[in-house]
DNA sequence: ATGCTTCGATACCTTTAGGGTATGGAGCGC
DNA sequence: GCGCTCCATACCCTAAAGGTATCGAAGCAT
């Protein structure tokens, strides 16, 4: 005996509808014999009489006015699994898991989310800052669709879209006098104490602001390690040191911080996307599209 | 496109949960490759990737998360509909409303509903006490499925059984001086007063009585009537007058009332079932069959 | 690297569930 | 009693689903 068929359930409930094999054969776009016997059918499989056929009528048994109700039921809810499912599978619904480093929060982060929640409302967003280092290890162990990253993440398992390129300024404490031009040079910073992040792991943003330094002829000595961008703007507004950060940091004012554009420029740092390589979810690959959409108009 | 299949959606779960079309194939009892295809036709049918295929294992999507939550829920709903369909089938489930007169309140039937109910705890009784008319209207508007009646409802769309015969004794109030035998003769009430019931609609059980009264030559002048069975008892409590009732109404006792056999017998009322003859419910069926089965044993 | 193994996909054939047409048979109304 | 309505039965045919053989890509060990 074959097993349960949605079929002969729709079928069961046009007719426990309709009451007449005719009609509900009509509405089902078939024809009367087949219909008459996917019922007598399901009327095997569960073991029991769901219409009395009497003589000018039929009606429900009360197995048959159970199964009814509940088949109605079921019937419903897989119209609505199938919606969902449809739906989570274009990328309209479900759920998007995102990771960035602290700095991209103050570019156009905000402005890619924003624009993705309108476009996808129903889609969860998830948002978890980190450092680079932190996003590299939750992409490979899938805790994150996507990871914005400073530089990018170098990996052959990871796809990765340069979003924008900045030029990187000099958050310094308002209580340290500078020359009246609002530009600087970074060889003004020779004795001057450092704010650095993050310490490990290695080699880290502190490296690649280090080696930029050493480029320049620079050689720091005093040194002091945050562990993020936060920490580090904390230690520079209370006057322990001056920090070199992205230029995007800049735009939210901060009170005791001063920024200044470096003069001449000694280098840039790119805000990157970063997703798996083998990712499937048409969210990721929709919200990657958008992210560089949005960059490209911001530039 | 075939419409949604229980089926494949069985198999879905089978390869959610191995995680490995090959085991879960073995686990169905089918071979690998038909199982790939219903996958796909899934996948075809839900517009939505529900694995991704990696290079050395498979992964749910999150529409497929979503499908496997939501299909084993519905998968076990429709196991559980079948149970409760068969079961009611089988009349070990549902319900079963019964009519039944007064009187057999005092006999069989609550032994009959004791046993029913050992043997069919989930079957919903309903009872509803009434006059033989009220019955007859009942059973045939369907608003009962079976009627226990004093006497049998003749209709040709009625099945009959005699469940006992009863003989017919004398109600009467405890202020009445009788003479001191057991048993009294029908002609030492000549002049009391009769209760009878119900006075509509005729013929009745009171025509019954009056009848059988005419027959062994009593005239009887003073005359109440009484809506039901427990009126007329009520009042011949209260000293109004005595009644004729079933001998089986006379093993509950009563405050005010004594009970008298009838010598010589009058007559005899017989109790019975009765229910329709397009009854399809098992239930019935059953019920009847088990309360013949009481019906003789009691005897 | 190279072959071996694993695992899902593809190709092709066979089986069978399910649908269609024609017809039977019971009940109801004129 | 004749015809009409309505569900059931008989028989055929199509197409969906299962089986076997094989491919192709990836991982692993030698």
């Amino acid at each position: 005996m074959t097993q349960m068929n949605l079929k002969r359930l729709s079928y069961f409930i046009a007719v426990a509808e309709e009451m007449h094999f005719g009609r509900a054969a009509e509405r089902l776009g078939m024809a009367q014999p087949p219909l008459s016997r996917q019922i007598q059918q399901l009327e095997q499989e569960t073991g029991a009489a769901l219409f009395n056929r009497g003589r000018s009528a039929i009606t429900l048994t009360q197995a048959g006015t159970r199964l009814y109700e509940r088949g109605r039921d079921v019937l419903e809810q897989i119209e609505d699994i199938q919606l969902e499912v449809r739906r989570i599978g274009q990328g309209a619904e479900g759920r998007l898991r995102i990771g960035f480093v602290g700095s991209s929060s103050y570019g156009i982060l905000p402005n890619i989310i924003k624009s993705f929640r309108a476009n996808f409302p129903a889609v969860n967003l998830n948002l978890s800052p980190m450092n680079n280092a932190q996003l590299f290890r939750a992409l490979i162990r899938r805790e994150v669709d996507v990871a914005f990253a400073r530089p990018a993440l170098e990996d052959p398992e990871f796809v990765t879209r340069k979003l924008s390129e900045e030029s990187l300024v000099v958050a310094m404490p308002d209580t340290i006098d500078i020359p009246a031009r609002k530009t600087v040079n970074l060889a003004d910073f020779q004795d001057h104490t450092f704010v650095l992040y993050p310490e490990f792991p290695r080699p880290s943003y502190a490296d690649f602001i280090l080696e930029l330094c050493e480029a320049q002829g620079l050689d720091i000595e005093s040194r002091i390690y945050a562990m993020d961008l936060q920490t580090a703007l904390s230690l520079v507004a209370i006057g322990e040191g001056l920090c070199i950060v992205p230029e995007s940091v800049s735009s939210a004012p901060r009170n005791g911080i001063r920024y200044h554009r470096i003069e001449p420029p000694i280098g840039a740092t790119a805000l990157s996307v970063n997703y798996r390589i083998d990712e499937q979810g048409v969210h990721v690959h929709k919200f990657v599209k958008m992210a560089q959409d949005v960059a490209r108009k911001l530039v």
